[in-house]
Parts: C-alpha cells; sequence; structure tokens
RNA sequence: CGGAAUGUAGCUCAGGUGGUAGAGCGCACGGUUCGGGACCGUGAGGCCGCAGGUUCGAGUCCUGUCAUUCCGACCA
C-alpha cells in the first residue's frame, strides 16, 4: 500500500492542481512528447491511436451524411487572406509566413494554413458553374498552424491536426440545414463515443468565426469547471463566396452567390477526453474510443505459468475474433500488480486476470477501469458478459460526466453573484443577455468568464441582462474557457 | 507579448560562500519472485538547455537566447 502511493505520487492529484495533473497524465500516460518547437508536440503512438479512432468515427459520420474526403495545399498566397475583411482581422496575428523558399525570397509571401476557406473557396469558385454543380461536400484531414500566444499540449498547440469540412450550396436554407447537420453529428460523435455531455448553441458574435455569418458549438464541461469549445460548425452565408466569387447559374438563368458552411474538430478533442474522463489514477478511456478495450494478464508463479499464458492467449484469440479490441500482457518480468496499475493510468476500460485460481474455477477475473469493481465472471459467460460490461461502461462514464456537469451548472440574475460562481465555485452559469457586446465585455473584464454559447434549449429563462438590465434577449452560458 | 518560476542521468530531484557531479526510481546482465508498481547482486548511463562573458578555475556569478510551467494580455 505504501509502495501504491509512490506510484500514485508520480500524478498530481486534481483536487491539488488541476493543470498540474493533466500535464502528468498525458505524459505518464505516454500520449505525447514536447517538441523543440515552441508549443508544438509529438503525439506518440497512444496519444495518435487515439486521435485515428477519433478520426474513424468522424470520416464514418461525415461519408454517411454525403461528404467526400479531399485535401487542399499547406501554403495560401498572402493575397487570399485579404479578400475577406473580418477573416484577415481574425487570423493575422497568429499566421506564420514562408518568405523565402529554394535561396531566393518569394515574390509574394505564404502563409502556413490557419483554416482552409481562402484556399478552398478559390478552388471553389473555379469549380463551380452551374446549380447543377452544387451542393459541394467536401471534408479534409489536415493539419494547421496558429501562433497562440500561449500554448498546452492537445488544447493549444502551435501546429493541430484537424478536419475541416466546406460545403457550398444553392441556396441559405440549404446551407443551414448543412450547418445543423454536422453540428448534430459532431454532437452524436462526442456523446455517445467520447461519452461527453455537451451544450449546443449559437456562439455570441463577440466570439463567432472571423468572417461567418453564425457559427455554433458544442461546449463541454472539463473536471475542473472550465468549458471547452469541443465542436463548431459555421453559417458563412454568401460572405466567402462574394470574396472569392464563387457565384453559379441557377435554375432561372441568373447570376447567384453560392451560400457555404465550414465546420471543424481538432485533436483538442482529445483534451477534452483525458479531462472529463480522467481521474487521480490517471486516464479512463470510454470503451467505444478506446484503442484498447480490454487487456488480458495472465497472473500466476513460474511453474504455473505455462498453462495460464497458454490458456489467455486462447482467451485472447477468442475475444479478438468476436470484435473486441484485446491485447494481452504476458511479459514475464513484470509483476501483475505493476500491470495493474499501469493499464489503469493509461485507461484502458477492463482488466481481465486470469490465474491458477481461475483455470480451476473455470471463470476469469474482469475489473472495471470506471469503478475498479472485480467480477469473477464464468468462461462460459465471458462472450455475452464482456461486450455488455463495456457497454455498461460507456454509458456509466455519461453519466457521470453528466451528473459532475449538472453540479455545476449555475445561474445568476446579478453580475456580482455571476462572478462569485466564477471566481469562488466552478462551472457554467447560465445568465440572461440584452444582445449587446459591451455587456458580454463587462462580463470577461469583472471576472475572466467568456460566453460559451447561447444554448438552443435554456433550462430557463431571464427578464433582465446580467449587466445592464435591459430586457433579456437570451440565455447565455458563460464560463471560463480553455 | 508582459510578470513570475524552472531547465543537472530516461524520470523525480539534491548539489552552503566558484575547485572538474550525486541519490532514488528506471535501464542492462545474473539469480530468486509473481492475485495491487517484488527482492538481492553486478553494471551502464552526464557537451549541468544553448551561446557568450567574468575568473587560474563556472552546474554554481553576469548577459543574452531557447524551451517548459503558472498568472495576465491575445486567441477559429
Amino acid at each position: 500500500m505504501a509502495k501504491e502511493k509512490t506510484f500514485v505520487k508520480e500524478i498530481t492529484p486534481q483536487s491539488e492542481d488541476f493543470s498540474r495533473w493533466y500535464i502528468d497524465v498525458i505524459r505518464k500516460a505516454d500520449l505525447m512528447d514536447y517538441a523543440p518547437v515552441r508549443g508544438c508536440i509529438v503525439f506518440k503512438p497512444d496519444g495518435y491511436e487515439l486521435w485515428e479512432a477519433c478520426q474513424r468515427e468522424l470520416d464514418q459520420r461525415f461519408k454517411a451524411t454525403g461528404h467526400r474526403n479531399a485535401y487542399f495545399p499547406l501554403f495560401i498566397p498572402e493575397s487570399f487572406f485579404e479578400k475577406e475583411k473580418e477573416h484577415v482581422e481574425g487570423f493575422n496575428p497568429e499566421l506564420p509566413w514562408v518568405t523565402e523558399a529554394g535561396g531566393e525570397k518569394l515574390e509574394e509571401r505564404l502563409a502556413v494554413r490557419p483554416t482552409s476557406e481562402t484556399i478552398i473557396g478559390h478552388m471553389y469558385s473555379q469549380w463551380i458553374q452551374s446549380y447543377r454543380d452544387l451542393p459541394v461536400l467536401i471534408n479534409q484531414w489536415a493539419n494547421v498552424v496558429r501562433w497562440e500566444k500561449r500554448t498546452l499540449p492537445f488544447l493549444r498547440t502551435s501546429e493541430f491536426l484537424w478536419q475541416e469540412g466546406h460545403t457550398a450550396h444553392a441556396t441559405e436554407e440549404e446551407a443551414r440545414a448543412e450547418t445543423m447537420r454536422m453540428l448534430d453529428v459532431y454532437t452524436d460523435f462526442v456523446e455517445t463515443v467520447l461519452a461527453i455531455p455537451v451544450y449546443r448553441g449559437q456562439k455570441t458574435p463577440l466570439e463567432k468565426f472571423a468572417g461567418a455569418v453564425d457559427t455554433f458549438s458544442i461546449e463541454a464541461m472539463m473536471k475542473d469547471g472550465k468549458a471547452l469549445q469541443a465542436g463548431t460548425s459555421h453559417y458563412l452565408g454568401q460572405n466567402f463566396a462574394r470574396s472569392f466569387n464563387i457565384q453559379f447559374l441557377d435554375r432561372d438563368n441568373t447570376l447567384k452567390y453560392a451560400y457555404t458552411t465550414s465546420w471543424g474538430m481538432s485533436t483538442r478533442i482529445l483534451g477534452a477526453l483525458i479531462m472529463v474522463h480522467g481521474d487521480d489514477r490517471g486516464l479512463v478511456l470510454p470503451p467505444r474510443i478506446a484503442p484498447t478495450q480490454v487487456m488480458i494478464i495472465p497472473i500466476g508463479p513460474q511453474k504455473e505459468r505455462e498453462r495460464v499464458v497458454q490458456h489467455a492467449h486462447d482467451l485472447l484469440r477468442r475475444l479478438a475474433a468476436s470484435g473486441l479490441r484485446v491485447r494481452i500482457d504476458d511479459r514475464e518480468d513484470l509483476s501483475p500488480g505493476w500491470k495493474f496499475n499501469e493499464y489503469e493510468m493509461r485507461g484502458i476500460p477492463v482488466r481481465l486476470e486470469v490465474g491458477p485460481r481461475d483455470l480451476d474455477a473455470g471463470q476469469v477475473v474482469l475489473v472495471r477501469r470506471d469503478t475498479a469493481e472485480k467480477l469473477p465472471v464464468a468462461e462460459g459467460d465471458l462472450m455475452q458478459r464482456l461486450p455488455a460490461l463495456l457497454d455498461e461502461i460507456q454509458r456509466n462514464l455519461y453519466d457521470m460526466a453528466l451528473a459532475f456537469r449538472r453540479e455545476n451548472e449555475h445561474e445568476a440574475e446579478s453580475l456580482e453573484t455571476l462572478c462569485d460562481i466564477i471566481q469562488n465555485q466552478r462551472g457554467f452559469v447560465l445568465a440572461g443577455w440584452c444582445g449587446d457586446d459591451a455587456c458580454e465585455k463587462a462580463i470577461k473584464e469583472a471576472c475572466g468568464a467568456t460566453s460559451r454559447n447561447i444554448p438552443f434549449d435554456p433550462p430557463r429563462t431571464f427578464d433582465r441582462c446580467v449587466v445592464c438590465g435591459r430586457p433579456a434577449e437570451h440565455s447565455v452560458w458563460y464560463a471560463k474557457a480553455y
């Protein structure tokens, strides 16, 4: 027991210092390493596999909604950014520039893309002539660069991986439907696969994407009560179509600008996954996203070893054949206790222990990562019980995250109350808003909370703006955000 | 980009007032162990972040620089 403490000491408890906990976990679990360039990280295999799992789930959903993947260049001519005023203002401070190549100064500087609306808009203008060419439904998996002042692994890195969908439509109605459809896709992925409940809503004008007409987001609450924007979907109206001349000839033989959308989810979602489910022992991965769902650990003294390991491998084959993501750790030089701790820290949902005693009893022991419960299971029942257990863990993780979120949802009728909650408690605060940017800024200045979104179906409505007291037009979630 | 702290072995860290670098864990080898991070023995491992400067001599003092962490400003 005393030794166990030494182990736990390597991960700072969440209650002591949440930021420290986060850094400790991602490093101990071997998800990433720091690269020599500011704000850049290496996704190590265990971290990258998580992203691959996200990619797989999302990609499947994108394709099921009619999208196809393509790839656009990393470099974007400077002039492209100047075509959309808000867009250039929003991104200029974060752009890295290529000014020289092949030993010569470039005629026109090239930005390393921070997002691809401009270059894709340019290409779409050449591809779209007629209403018959619409809609264009394209997604790309890419890396982008934003030179942020302050970086944090996964949550805000200089270079990050993401997907960005870019679509063009003949009508506003269709483009708006697309915007909402993709928000639904994100919601489904994050809630059902990552087991993270989200608030769906619209961004305020101050927080919306530079160049968008409307931005919608899903927002998740981390275990320290802070908010993390898990995904965004933008209705761009005709803004980019006008800037990049995306015009088509409609049925009525008139030239019209297309309506476009864009939507993105990035490796930042991994930060959410870690901070929503992780605990003081390390990562906790929902079964549906876990690269390894079950880790088999054969146990036993040398003289029993052969028959135990053989049996464990037999189990491995059968479980893998049934479609489960199973691995075995049959290394002889590490004690079972060491392995238990190791795979708990790495967040593997279920451990399957099998030793001589189990063999004799015709059973195995399943251990849940989420509750630490040990469940002896007769081998005959294993094929039924294991998938059911994984489902149960998936559900439980969502329920726990939802319960935590509910405990940390607040309401405020006054700025004082709002700030008191933000500064002395934790979580999200719902409050009335008149619609004026100034009131939103006032809250940020008063206590550092920003508007997260205007939820589609707020738990309640307010008569007055929490800042100015004028009639409230919306209910808004406020929180400190990552 | 401003403020603070940190940078010494793979990891966590120790190295008063300058004198040529240490521990624990980990790693390698051998042996004993194995149902919650086992133990014994032997051993390998260091341009002390990087670059200058002061000095007979710098991990230690000074300057610059890079990176990380925290706080602020900024932030689809």
